[in-house]
DNA sequence: TATCCGACAGAGG
DNA sequence: CCTCTGTCGGATA
């Protein structure tokens, strides 16, 4: 049932205004598209399709609606309704009950209430979408239990932090270590790690209601658990507490200050205790706890947390994969498998971004899964029922995280684990270690991983120097160069202070860049998410070449794909996962993944390129000059003028018909958006008017002075230079006479063809596009080509997934084949036969002749005409695909470069690492 | 001076 | 809400 969301609103908007009680559910129905037949019936009555009763009328699956007197409990009303039967029966979505003044509905399935008036309901229009086919988005919809307790904890801390002063971080760090421990507590009670309810049952005689006690009775409470069976001072405390066990394993190591707790605190408190944390996830609930704790993340929670999928898309081609297929080698091998037992209670897990924890609990838990298996499989073949026991150990995770918070949850979080995957192994073998005390937990240090020396963080060899088997995963965070802070700027230099410079790269390159460093050599591998950009442009040739030459090379990488997590407002970031490995590390072939919604596939490959295709450990570089001789590629003009410089059509008018005499200071001005979906945007173009003249028109004056304010506010050189002249475009660059051929710098990845157009130089180009001015016909049709737009594809930027044209890394670079005069003027009748097609559709925005799935046949047919004749100007024999035009063209421009460097060897080198 | 980027941003369905 | 697709100006060389 697709209806358009706009379509919805409206009608919505009309039957609310136009309120008429008799036919209003109708056009409710009308407004989420339900077929007017089924209206007809329903408004006629006696049809088998309402399934409700009395003047009700209801929907199977879909909505129950009542309408009330005014002055009727609505909320009582959708309350007995959702209990009711008939809801049950029709398994029925939606609860609607309105007087006409207000409306309350539930939904049953989100579990999501709504209470709106009447003339507020088409804003709430999302609320229904189901029922027009439209899912809502849920965040974590799958563990309600997580959802609630994470919120729930939420809410006390808020309490808490009302109550008491958090001015000092000791003060943050003492409450953080009291929330994880407390968290602990409500673990244990359900989970037969302490008696059931022991702790909450005990709050509750002990404590006054009004919360007074409560700080004492967990000093206490604490101090017994922290104390040994055997401990002379276990005496000392009251008998409830003595009934509690020893926990200790680092846990309740520090005396850290209690907060006070309120009335309400203490009743949430106790409502803490009556959930189930038996059913507590600890792959996620880690990142939902800290989300809901971390103001800054409170209004996106949980938008970087990394989904066990997609860490399952790191760790299985990272180490998982490998250790099953040992196991299928080693069945039936009883020495075989014992070996592989010793490989699994010795590898290493080290997540240097390590958050909650996520990918070190995902990671203990499938080795310990795997751990099972093995010994399923010695059991399998041996006569006598031999004990085994699981000797992975939490000591040999490692993790750093910056957070304080997130950190110790770390470390709690892998208590839990360890214990929920205690409980799995005692129900499939029937005995395991015992709960407590606690053993040594994750080594998880707090600090930042981009100053800590990892090799002290995660030793690589063992107390006699043997190496051990490390592997490096996780998801740092990316941060482009303008959101970084001062401090992650300079952690940055320190990173990469070998480096000559480091450009655009991401924060995240550091962790790859120490990564490699922390593998080389060493029985290592390192696997991390990333933002796709660190093989994409600017940013491959300043990262990989440096990696490549430390002997380290790509394992196996994940294509770009978007990210995703069960988050409301998940991140808006595509990714990658890249694996590296040693050169000479031969245990695995390197291996593209690519995913897309319906599957994963995988393609083994001879080498994996810094672009993450088949190809050489080859980086193109940007330059600045085009390889062989062609015209220039500039950037389009800059205006930095905070819009004051843009007027509208109607603003254009009005100054035309009052400064007749000035209408020529008014230009067309064409972004990328207005050059490929059409419309117009005006400008003043002032290049050439001294500032007095402008200044002397009074309309201009404000403008003027508004930019000049934001240009002396932004206190950067180039601004406060274009601050003396802010009448005119910061950077000015458009061309006096001829034509200039325009190319968006972004465009939609769904393209076949970057469009590109020509254009006179009386029509403005904003920096949204590069110009080459005076380019050929020739030069249009190369760069109009499928060969082109398969280099573009593979050496340019991007933005997320879309084009990024450049003229250093596409233009510059371009492999320009060889051509005699006939060759160039074929081109150049191909190329203007593609312009004259353009023409014949007049009303069709480049947008729309360019979609890929709307082209019209003839303008495809012409490009295919003119791909065809750029391929044979590189060789005869036709290219199969894109990867074989890649092929080419890549051994083209090595050979272009090499012969570049033969006529100027002089010349410093090119590459721009230390 | 020129230009690459954005765990995006804004519009539209 | 989700999907689609390119603004704008700072930071960097």
């Amino acid at each position: 049932m697709a209806i358009s969301q706009a379509r919805i609103i409206e009608s919505l908007e009309q039957a609310c205004s136009n309120l008429n009680p008799d036919e209003f559910i109708f056009s409710f129905l009308d407004a989420y598209g339900f077929p007017k037949s089924t209206i007809t019936r329903l408004r006629k009555g006696g049809d088998s399709r309402n399934v409700a009763e009395g003047d009700d009328i209801g929907l199977k699956k879909k909505l129950y609606f009542r309408a009330v007197s005014k002055g009727a409990d609505l909320d009582a009303e959708v309350e007995s309704l959702k209990a009711s039967e008939v809801i049950a029966r029709n398994d029925i979505r939606f609860v609607i009950v309105t007087d006409f003044e207000s409306l309350a509905a539930f939904d049953l399935k989100a579990e999501e209430r709504l209470e709106t008036t009447m003339d507020e309901l088409d804003k709430q229009y999302a609320f229904f979408l189901p029922l027009a086919g439209y899912e809502k988005a849920v965040m974590y919809s799958e563990h309600p239990a997580d959802v609630k307790a994470s919120e729930k904890m939420g809410q006390l801390f808020d309490l808490i932090r009302e109550r008491n002063d958090l001015s000092k971080p000791e003060d943050i760090h003492a409450l953080n270590v009291f929330l994880t421990r407390l968290l602990f507590c409500f673990y244990a009670e359900d989970t037969g790690i302490f008696e059931q309810g022991q702790m909450t049952s005990a709050i509750q005689s002990c404590t006054q209601e009004d919360g007074s006690g409560v700080d004492q009775f967990f000093t206490d409470l604490f101090t017994v658990l922290n104390l040994e069976p055997d401990a002379p001072e276990r005496k000392d405390m009251p008998a409830h507490f003595q009934a509690f066990p020893y926990v200790n394993g680092g846990l309740l190591r520090d005396d850290e200050p209690i907060p006070e707790f309120g009335r309400k605190a203490r009743r949430i408190l106790l409502d803490c205790g009556s959930l189930n944390w038996s059913a507590i996830n600890p792959d996620i609930f880690g990142s939902m706890f800290q989300a809901v704790i971390d103001e800054e993340q409170r209004g996106n929670l949980g938008q970087h947390y990394t989904s066990v999928s997609n860490i399952m898309k790191v760790i299985q081609p990272l180490f998982l994969d490998k250790l099953y297929a040992e196991l299928e080698k080693s069945r039936k091998r009883d020495r075989k498998l014992k070996e592989l037992l010793i490989r699994l209670q010795n590898l290493r897990v080290f997540d240097p971004a390590c958050g909650s924890g996520n990918f070190l609990i995902i990671a203990y838990k499938e080795l310990r899964k795997l751990e099972m298996e093995v010994i399923d499989a010695l059991n399998a073949i041996s006569d006598q029922a031999e004990m085994y026991y699981s000797g992975i150990r939490l000591s040999q995770f490692y993790g750093i995280e910056i957070d304080d918070f997130a950190h110790e949850v770390a470390t709690l979080s892998l208590w839990l684990a360890e214990h929920q995957m205690n409980m799995a192994f005692k129900a499939k073998f029937g005995y395991a270690e015992a709960a407590l005390p606690l053993r040594d937990s994750g080594d998880i240090v707090c600090g930042n991983a981009l100053r800590l020396d990892w090799e002290e963080v995660c030793p690589p060899a063992d107390g006699s120097g043997n190496p051990r088997e490390i592997y490096i995963c996780g998801n740092p965070p990316f941060l482009g160069t303008t959101e970084r802070s001062k401090e992650q700027s300079a952690d940055m230099k320190h990173v990469f202070s070998s480096f000559k410079s480091i450009g655009y790269l991401d924060i995240v390159a550091a962790w790859f860049w120490k990564g490699a460093n922390f593998i080389k050599g060493r029985r290592a591998k390192c696997a991390l998410v990333s933002t796709n950009s660190i093989s994409q442009g600017d940013q491959t040739s300043l990262l990989w070449p440096p990696i490549f030459e430390l002997g380290v090379s790509i394992d196996f990488c994940y294509q770009t794909f978007t990210w995703s997590n069960n988050a409301k407002n998940k991140a808006a970031v595509h990714v990658v996962i890249i694996g590296l490995k040693n050169n000479e590390d031969t245990s695995t072939v390197p291996r593209i993944f690519e995913t897309s919604r319906e599957k994963t596939t995988v393609l083994k490959v001879d080498n994996i390129s810094p672009y993450l295709v088949p190809g050489p450990n080859l980086a193109v570089y940007p330059r600045t000059k085009p390889i062989g001789p062609v015209s220039k590629m500039i950037f389009g003009n800059k205006p930095t003028d905070g819009g004051h410089l843009y007027v509208t059509l109607e603003e254009r008018d009005e100054f035309i018909e009052k400064y007749p005499h000035y209408a020529h200071w008014i230009r067309k001005v064409l972004g990328s958006k207005e050059f490929i979906n059409g419309g117009e945007r005006w400008c003043f173009w002032l290049a050439h008017i001294p500032l007095e003249d402008v200044m002397n028109v009074p309309e201009m004056v404000s403008r003027v002075e508004k930019i000049r304010d934001l240009r002396i506010k932004a206190g950067h050189p180039a601004a406060l230079k274009g601050a003396e002249r802010p009448h005119t475009f910061l950077q000015l660059a458009q061309p006096l006479k001829g034509n200039y051929l325009l190319v968006p710098r972004v465009s939609s990845e769904r393209r076949s063809y970057v469009p590109m157009g020509f254009y006179g130089v009386d029509t403005i180009s904003s920096d949204a596009n590069q110009m080459v001015p005076n380019a050929t016909p020739y030069e249009f049709g190369i760069l109009t080509s499928e060969m082109h737009n398969d280099w573009m594809r593979t050496v340019a930027g991007r933005l997320k997934s879309d084009y990024r044209y450049s003229a250093t890394l596409v233009y510059n670079t371009f492999p320009w084949p060889e051509v005699t005069d006939e060759q160039r003027k074929h081109i150049e009748e191909l190329a203007e036969e593609i312009l004259l097609i353009r023409e014949d559709y007049p009303d069709k925005s480049l947008a729309d002749l360019y979609d890929p799935d709307k082209m019209p046949a003839p303008l495809r047919e012409a490009h295919k005409s003119l791909d065809r004749a750029v391929e044979k100007l590189y060789r005869d024999k036709p290219f199969r695909d894109a990867p074989e035009r890649l092929e080419h063209l890549f051994a083209r421009y090595e050979k272009l470069i090499a012969e570049e460097k033969a006529k100027a060897p002089a010349k410093k080198k090119a590459t721009r690492s230390k």
